[in-house]
DNA sequence: TGATGTACTTCCCTTTTTGTACGTACTTCC
DNA sequence: GGAAGTACGTACAAAAAGGGAAGTACATCA
C-alpha cells in the first residue's frame, strides 16, 4: 500500500527536500507522529471529532486527564496545526477548541484505530494471559 | 463515524460486559491503545507490514531503537496477540517476528496514519514557528 | 457573604520510560 | 586466532512524563 519504507533510515545528500520518513529518527514526521500518538493526544483527538469543545468538556471526557496534561498536549496539537484554539475575552474564561481539517484527518485516522481495538477487545482479552509477559524493569 | 464517545467515562453497573471505550481509563482497551501507539510500537507495526522479519532486521529498519526497548517492545505486541514469534532452535540464535491477522488490520491503521503525516509534513513544518510553542517542562 | 466555575500556569516531587554497557553461547568469516 | 553476528536479559542511571496543589480574576448563584 503506502511507500513507507522506502529509504532505509537515510538522510543522505539530498538536493531539495530529504522525503518525510517516520523510520529515520531525525525526521520531522516521526516528531509529529509521537505528538498524535501521545498518550493524551490520542484521546483528545478522538474526542475533538467533528465537535467543539471547551477546556473542562474535554476534560470531563477524557477520564485521566490532569490540568497540566491536558493543557500541555492541547498547546502541541495547536502548534501542530490540528487543532484550533479560540478564547473569548470574557471574564470567566471561554476557550473552545476544535479541529482544523487537517486534524480532521488525523482524527479519521486514529479514531479507526481505536475502534478496531475496542471492536476486538474481547480477542485481545482471551490470549493474554499467555506468558507472564516479561514484567518490566521488575521493582 | 463510529460511536466512540458514546458513554461518558461511564463504568457503570453492568450485567455483563462494560462495552470497551478507551476514554475511561481503567478500560484495557485504553491499554491496548498504549502499546500501538506507543514510541516504538507504532514504528515495529509499520515495519513488519505484510513481512517476516527477524530481531536485527527490525533494529536496523528502525532508526534509533535499542535492543532493550525493541525487545521489550516486542514482547508487549506479542502478548497482545498482535505479532507471532517464531524461534528455531538453532545455534546462533534466529527468531522471526510477523504480524497477526489482528495485528495485520492495526498496522493498516498505523500506517495509514503515518502516510498522512508524512505526506502532509510540509503543511505541517510551515506553520510551526506560530508561537514558542509552550516550552514544556523548563528547565 | 461565601462557595463555585472557568482556563490555565507554575512549582515540586514521584513514577515511568529509555538508554548504555555488559554478558551469553556458539558459529562463521578473514 | 580474533572479530563479528545473533537475540536477547539484566543492572544502573539519566531523562522524561506525569500528578497534585495552589494561585489568578471575576462573575454568578444561593
Amino acid at each position: 500500500m503506502a511507500h513507507i519504507g522506502t529509504n532505509e533510515n537515510a538522510q543522505a545528500a539530498s538536493p531539495s527536500l530529504p522525503k518525510p520518513d517516520v523510520l529515520s529518527p531525525d525526521c520531522p514526521s516521526r516528531a509529529i507522529l509521537q505528538h498524535v500518538t501521545s498518550r493524551w493526544g490520542t484521546l483528545v483527538l478522538i474526542v475533538l471529532d467533528a465537535k467543539v469543545l471547551r477546556f473542562s468538556d474535554l476534560k470531563r471526557r477524557i477520564g485521566g486527564v490532569s490540568d497540566r496534561m491536558l493543557a500541555q498536549t492541547l498547546q502541541v496539537l495547536e502548534a501542530d496545526g490540528l487543532i484550533l484554539r479560540h478564547a473569548f475575552d470574557v471574564v470567566p474564561p471561554h476557550v473552545e477548541y476544535r479541529l482544523t481539517p487537517l486534524g480532521a484527518e488525523v482524527s479519521n485516522r486514529v479514531l479507526s484505530l481505536a475502534s478496531l481495538i475496542e471492536a476486538n477487545l474481547p480477542q485481545f482479552l482471551s490470549q493474554r494471559p499467555k506468558r507472564p509477559a516479561a514484567a518490566q524493569t521488575v521493582r
